[in-house]
DNA sequence: CTAAGATAGGCAACTACGTTGTCCATATAG
DNA sequence: CTATATGGACAACGTAGTTGCCTATCTTAG
């Protein structure tokens, strides 16, 4: 007979999970010359991509309203991570691309990541880490980076 | 060779996770007579516990202000899930306890994070699970009330 | 026994990130 | 050329945090 498992300690332990390579990775980032990029921002910039984007359709990638889309722009626009030019062809547009800071963020970023990932690799064994995302990505079907939440990260 | 697996892919798919399950638990609440619920509160009202607590010790076992920890207080007592009444042994210390109210939400949210992991078990096999939970718990070790963030969920 | 320090709670002001609702400017279609 | 659709911005608000400050009460040292 097998020991029963509460079902209350599965999410916690994933969200533990996520908070915990999301930290590294900040205070990792921090270390390389990105101390005021916040975990939002990261996901943010993948979601503008390397041909930029405009605020309404950054809003319907992330699963947000284009106000809230427009509020995270200027943030990131503020602190140099991305800049905005009026589309020629289309003048209401204002297209969003990514600075060279915040490509280098970006590069990073994906670069810790996979660092992270080969620490995790080394303690569970790359074959017991490739099932976990497995089964994880069976459960979680779809494009990662519709959250769809709304409310990407927070106000649960 | 084994094929490059990004190292972005993982927190994602943990974040994803967590969201279903939370999702799924408070669309099914609020079928059973808790639709005000808010996912945060769940969490609060484990910490509170069946002995209650004060505002500053739930500050402390969440990782938070003890103003933060007074608002959310504040709110669940305007929405009925816990009462506050003064320590007669300290009249500074003002006592939380779960309401009836309360104590049936924990309750019936426990069962449904059953139902949801034996979801899972059904999907993925009772090992694959156990041993998803087994590698989960070898990397976030600890108490997994002590979400220590701070900003328990969001604020990323 | 009182003065000093620690602790509990609350208030105010602020930030971050979302929401609705409204409005204007510009494109596009009939 | 007018009607409609779209992109962006502004205001007001909600929720969940923060820091700083203040008061009331309990505890401890002299």
């Amino acid at each position: 007979m097998s020991s029963y498992v509460p079902g209350f300690e599965l999410p916690l332990r994933l969200l533990l999970a996520f908070r915990l390579l999301i930290d590294e990775l900040h205070a990792e980032l921090g270390r390389q010359g990105h101390p005021d990029i916040r975990p939002m921002h990261g996901f943010v910039m993948q979601a503008i991509g390397p041909d930029g984007t405009t605020a309404v359709e950054l809003g319907r990638t992330l699963g947000v309203t284009k106000q809230a889309a427009g509020k995270t722009i200027e943030t990131l626009e503020r602190i140099g991570y991305v800049e905005r030019t009026t589309d020629p062809q289309d003048t209401r547009r204002k297209i969003v691309r990514l600075t060279p800071y915040g490509m280098d963020a970006l590069d990073r970023s994906a670069r810790v990541f996979d660092t992270l990932r080969a620490r995790w690799a080394a303690e569970l064994g790359e074959e017991r880490l490739r099932e976990l995302e497995s089964d994880l990505r069976r459960m979680t079907p779809g494009n990662p980076w519709r959250l769809d939440t709304p409310g990407w990260f927070g106000n649960l």
